[in-house]
DNA sequence: TGTACATCAGTGAACGCGCGTTCACTGATGTAC
DNA sequence: TGTACATCAGTGAACGCGCGTTCACTGATGTAC
């Protein structure tokens, strides 16, 4: 019993340590990952690793979800932190979370929101831990709409094929939240995302130099945009 | 001189069909470019591609510099064909050459909007194609300040990192647009390049299955966002 | 117009390397009685 | 507590493959006189 345990511990750290080697070198080679080089860079034959994974998708795929996983986890908690009636600060947080992360782990950003591997196909099981950020953008709108804040103006429309596919998508996953403030925070998620693309995937070279003050600036108009700013949060100017 | 002239040409149609298979397998393997396959499916000895180009890395700068072109171009063919006057009609055409050519070579737009190619540094020649699409929105925006149709709310003010940047930006590349007009397009820019690849790289998998009115609803939205409805287009409803 | 020479495209073999995966194996560690 | 057996981690060799790049070469095509 205790014997086994131990030997699951092992077996577990040893997982882990094949995984921090294979995120460092996705760093330098992105998604091409060598198992024989992790190997090497283990201490152990080749072969070795097949104790562990399957096979160099599989190993991949634990990659993936827990960089899915890493991201949620942070935005989770970076959201969760802020006072639940604030939610400019609640949308503010969960824009540097999502950055923060970014920029610490540029690999693993690239790996689940970059160009798709060549060749892989991600399994069913990534699909949850890829929703965790936007279930966080869920609860912000829906708190929103629940406490008041958020609406659509009097009179918003919008063509019915777009109308129809946001509303089945609201009822899923974001009950209660009318569709053009649904298409108002999924805009200024493909701008926190293409913000943060822009960023890591070098446009900002040359162009942009101090990218944390333009990037606070840019959310926080986003905020006002959909309407996360109403709360009495405090001005963005100086 | 004339024999001359035909080698030349000869020469020009084989790097054209060089690269036009390097394209092709750039959409199955991605950016790991095998120069052995192309030269396969070419049906030549493999050492005959250097006799065109001096190594793999300069072939992917040649497919970059073309993919670069080639957008720059769509996207400046399509806004051309738009009355001047009408800012909202360019903005639109825009982003929808800038889907379009995405939708239409996919492979082409993970290769310089996704994750950067591991161990491949663009040199400084693709800078100029880069920035094409980019000119266009420059001109929509100048334009429309230049018209009147666009400025900056009174009192609006932003940090003055941000401003300081921002002006240096402007001065150099956008004359005559004030900042806040300009963190406005910016925004606008991340939005229409996230949500580009927000598509193509699988994130609306099973949430949004008509992309392409949902694309045209969000885009003119952000057009009266940034202010590029004013000049009397037609409303967005139905 | 004809001939000698230079240029160039493409060949074929080779170098040295790395890869994912399989397989029979050794030896240590755990389990059952 | 001691012994026989089962499980498991890791080894080492091999399979079959692909890669980028170099190099001496052949033969066709162009150029100069």
């Amino acid at each position: 019993m205790t014997a086994a345990s131990i030997r699951a511990r092992v077996r577990a750290e040893m997982t882990d340590e094949i995984k921090a080697i294979a995120r460092r070198h996705l760093a330098e080679d992105g998604a091409n990952l060598s198992l024989r080089a992790v190997a090497r860079d283990l201490g152990v034959v080749s072969s070795a690793i097949y104790r562990y994974f399957p096979s160099r998708d599989e190993l991949l795929t634990a990659l993936i979800i827990d960089a899915y996983d890493a991201l949620g986890e942070a935005v989770e908690t970076a959201e969760a932190a802020e006072d639940r009636a604030d939610l400019f600060g609640r949308w503010m947080a969960t824009c540097h979370a999502v950055r923060a992360w970014a920029l610490a782990t540029p690999a693993e950003y690239a790996l689940i929101y970059g160009s798709p591997v060549p060749g892989y196909r991600a399994p069913a099981d990534t699909i949850g831990p890829a929703s965790r950020p936007t279930v966080v953008l869920g609860a912000i709108l829906a708190d929103g709409v629940a406490g008041g804040a958020l609406r659509a103006a009097p009179g918003e429309r919008m063509p019915k094929p777009v109308r129809t596919q946001l509303r089945r998508i609201g009822d899923e996953a974001f009950p209660g939240v009318p569709e053009p403030v649904l298409v108002r925070g999924f805009t200024a998620w493909a701008t926190l995302f293409g913000a943060v693309s822009f960023e890591l995937f070098g446009r900002y070279q040359n162009v942009i130099e101090d990218v944390a003050p333009f990037f606070e600036y840019q959310m926080r108009q986003l905020a006002a945009y959909v309407g996360l700013d109403a709360a009495g949060q405090p001005a963005s100017e100086e």
